[in-house]
DNA sequence: CTATATGTGTACCGATTGGTACTGATATAG
DNA sequence: CTATATCAGTACCAATCGGTACACATATAG
């Protein structure tokens, strides 16, 4: 009795997929049922039906970016030490956000820097996941300076923002036509200022 | 005869200035032409025949836009060294984009990072528009490579690249809730990458 | 004064926005 | 088979979008 009904005729992941696209590429704002509902080939009472509405798809677009192309930047993390981390966040943004089979930049700087009222809370959305990662980060500097894998007067959170600046910048670069090596680049030279 | 029939009964500029407010903070696309013309103290046709159009209107508050709060980027390319280019556009950035006059981050970066087809031209003139002053950057800091104001292996339009990226990124941050001081911090340690 | 030129305000335009009611099709449960 | 539950598709909703026609007000030119 797994169902019951008859069955959807499209798979939500792939539609999902074709949903996170617009949504990179026209901003949550920009992107209209029209244009969703087209590249997810479906009509919108099916779209309603599977998803609830678009804010409910933008954020179920979002879960699904942070889980594939952003997750670079969790496992960035896990690197051994602090220099690695900085290293592979940074360089994993030069690449990710010029991927060629994506929209440039990031679809959280991307999504909705600025909105009308109407999108304010996934405006709200992004910038709450923004400051999630930045102090994700900055945790796994705290705990590489305990491990004396970084100066003991190391501000952390100044780090942290440092780095989390510089990859949204790229995003901005990324927006405006800036090409892999170029963020590459930007990134090597970026962290000529990581510190000891 | 400097004026024919009835005089207008609004400031020209002042009107601009509290549109540039309400795109800078939602965006060109994010703020309608109720909210504009509100904020303006104006009726619709006379903003269609003061400025034109929606389109119009913004290049115009984009223009003022440059030649007012954002007036800090070009004069700090008359710094007298290389490294006070620097400085005073990374720290002027911290200030300026912080300002609490006016939203936060940079109308350049706010305004039309993604959208729909119809702000399309709005968004491609911002692009020029950074990519212009980019441009700018790097011929001044050329110019200090050839004053020996800075090492003969440098990559101006790399370096010039790095110093946009982080005063872009620092817009992301302020519009994120970053203060005047988390980004004066990035400024001085963004710095430290500075060549030789 | 009259003629002319411009601005203001109301009221409207077609197109598009996100969102739904409802009919008919298609599956499983019994 | 019938009953039931879900999905697909058409056709529609009120609200809002950017933009404008037109009547009226107010200035200068003569």
């Amino acid at each position: 009795m797994l169902q019951k009904g008859r069955p959807r005729e499209f798979d939500t992941d792939q539609a999902l997929d074709r949903a996170l696209e617009i949504f990179w590429r026209k901003g949550y704002e920009g992107a209209s049922l029209a244009e969703l509902t087209e590249a997810m080939g479906i009509n919108r009472p099916s779209l309603y039906a599977a998803f609830g509405n678009k804010e409910a798809l933008f954020r179920r677009a979002l879960d699904r970016y942070a889980d594939g192309p952003a997750a670079y930047t969790r496992a960035a993390l896990n690197a051994p030490t602090a220099r690695e981390v900085a290293e592979r966040l940074l360089s994993g943004a030069a690449d990710a956000l010029t991927d060629p089979c994506h929209p440039p930049g990031c679809l959280g700087v991307m999504g909705a820097l600025t909105c009308g009222e109407a999108a304010d809370s996934i405006r709200e959305e992004l910038c709450t996941r923004r400051a999630s990662f930045e102090r994700e980060l900055s945790q796994r500097l705290e705990r590489a300076k305990a491990e004396a894998d970084l100066p003991a007067d190391t501000d952390c959170a100044d780090l942290a923002r440092l780095v989390m600046t510089i990859t949204q910048g790229m995003s901005v670069q990324a927006a405006g036509g800036a090409t892999r090596n170029d963020l590459r680049k930007v990134a090597d030279m970026a962290l000529k200022a990581w510190p000891v």
